[in-house]
DNA sequence: GGCCACAC
């Protein structure tokens, strides 16, 4: 299988509402040797006010650059999911992408009116290279030399990892992610055709249920912990894996009747650990637990009478399985409505989109602006509608204004309220930005480059300002 | 069919 591997820039941290401004993307066999790449950049989305530090500092795209790139966010999306569509069955890998890269592009076509789960389905995978340096880190310490944090813990930012003068532009990330995965393809075969085989769902279920003790990587308070443990069986409502960590014994848990089980398995650290197995992760032959000083202590043997005192009694994981299950209904249920939830927000809000409303997508794509335009307002779900509004109003606002003014009207006052809106929300709003603007004018008074790129931004932002006040 | 959710 060929790798794709990527990475991308945006105007803020907000994988719902910031524009992406930049993608590079390189396409290579599984011995790393390059066969294509993709490179695109965007202006900034109409209607999204960047963040002055991602913009300035993280990922240093000009104010010029974001008013007058050629190509729109809406058209780099196409030109890149055509990309990645000639590539055929690939596996995605970016840095920190489960949590971040990867719900950004998700998003990005969701928005678009593009199916959001290209890099998932149809055969393709997603590989996590912080998972697997993290994972390489703690099995082999002299894999790579890391920083170290003041509790004395490997720090794992990309740009300290590979020191570089260009880091955070998209292809010298994406160049730097290549030798991380190229690190442990050459030096620890082992974990890389592992992780290979459980960096998707079918690989990691299948790990699972067949490993009867197998080690689980866990990354919380700054650190990576190796579990030891078995499978009992998958979340009934959530499907994701369940284990027992077998620093427990499971026998002094047989004898408890339902009410006092369901109480001991909340007590923390709790005897039964996720399996996260839709999230790109490294799952790895039970040796790699037996670093970890609580299982050493223990020791191999009763290690495995634990583990088969479990697997032998269905009653018992299956009374763990409802007992967990009846938990996950009871917050299920507790939990009040979210309200005000935006458009660009609801991607999981566990509907997919119907027959008829994937139908017009579609027809939307191949349509010309005057009836993409027609279309507005067809589709069952308003969401899609929302969208559809603001393709049209962001690549073609002439035609939108005089074939359909009010759309025209409504869209921008969607933008005008978000933009000017004096509440904290989870976009970057104008005042936000002014904000931004004081404290990097404070911070850079004696820097006069810095203050001349400040004013760049601020025109930038107040020509926006300017543009929906009277809408 | 893909997604979310956890736990520390």
């Amino acid at each position: 299988m060929n790798y794709v591997i990527f990475d991308l820039e945006a105007s803020g941290a907000s994988t719902s509402f910031d524009s992406v401004l930049e993608i590079y993307a390189k396409l290579v066999d599984d011995e790393f040797n390059e066969l294509d790449e993709f490179h695109g950049r965007a202006r900034l989305t109409e209607g999204v006010i960047p963040n002055l530090t991602a913009v300035m500092e993280v990922c240093k795209i000009s104010a010029d650059t974001l008013r007058n790139t050629n190509t729109s966010n809406f058209q780099l999306l196409l030109d890149a999911e055509k990309k990645f569509q000639s590539w055929g069955k690939v596996i995605f890998f970016g840095y920190n992408s489960t949590n971040y890269d990867i719900e950004v592009i998700r998003k990005w076509l969701f928005k678009s009116l593009k199916k959001p789960y290209l890099t998932n389905t149809n055969g393709n995978k997603q590989g996590d290279i912080l998972n697997i340096i993290r994972s390489a880190k703690l099995i082999d310490d002299k894999i790579i030399k890391t920083k170290m944090s003041e509790k004395n813990n490997p720090v794992f930012k990309l740009d300290t990892l590979i020191p570089r003068e260009d880091s955070h532009g998209a292809r010298s990330d994406t160049i730097a992610c290549e030798s991380l995965l190229k690190l442990v393809y050459k030096k620890n075969k082992m974990l890389w055709n592992n992780y290979l085989n459980t960096l998707n769902r079918e690989g990691a279920e299948n790990f699972i249920k067949k490993e009867k003790i197998f080690c689980n990587h866990e990354w919380f308070y700054g650190r990576l912990r190796a579990y030891a443990v078995s499978f009992i069986g998958f979340h009934k409502i959530y499907r994701w894996g369940l284990a027992w960590d077998l620093a427990n014994a499971p026998e002094d848990y047989f004898k408890l009747n339902k009410k006092d089980l369901a109480i001991k398995l909340k007590k923390t650290p709790r005897p039964i650990r996720t399996i996260r197995t839709n999230k790109s992760i490294v799952l790895l032959h039970k040796e790699y637990a037996m670093e970890n000083e609580i299982y050493k202590k223990i020791g191999t043997k009763t290690l495995i009478d634990r583990a088969d005192a479990l697997q032998t009694n269905d009653d018992f994981k299956n009374l763990v399985l409802d007992i967990i299950e009846e938990q996950a209904q009871e917050k299920i249920s507790l939990k009040e409505d979210k309200p005000n939830l935006q458009p660009e927000e609801t991607i999981y809000d566990g509907k997919f989109a119907d027959k008829k409303d994937e139908i017009l997508m579609e027809k939307f794509h191949y349509s010309d602006w005057e009836n993409k335009i027609k279309i507005i307002g067809s589709f069952n779900d308003n969401k899609y509608n929302f969208f559809a509004a603001h393709i049209c109003h962001a690549e073609r606002p002439d035609l939108l204004q005089s074939t359909a003014e009010t759309i025209y009207k409504n869209v921008r006052r969607d933008i005008a309220k978000r933009i000017f809106s004096t509440k904290n929300e989870n976009w970057t709003t104008v005042g936000d930005f002014m904000k931004q603007i004081d404290d990097a004018r404070a911070k850079y008074e004696n820097d006069s480059k810095k203050l001349a790129l400040l004013e760049d931004y601020n025109t930038l932002v107040m020509d926006i300002q300017k543009k929906y006040e009277v809408a």
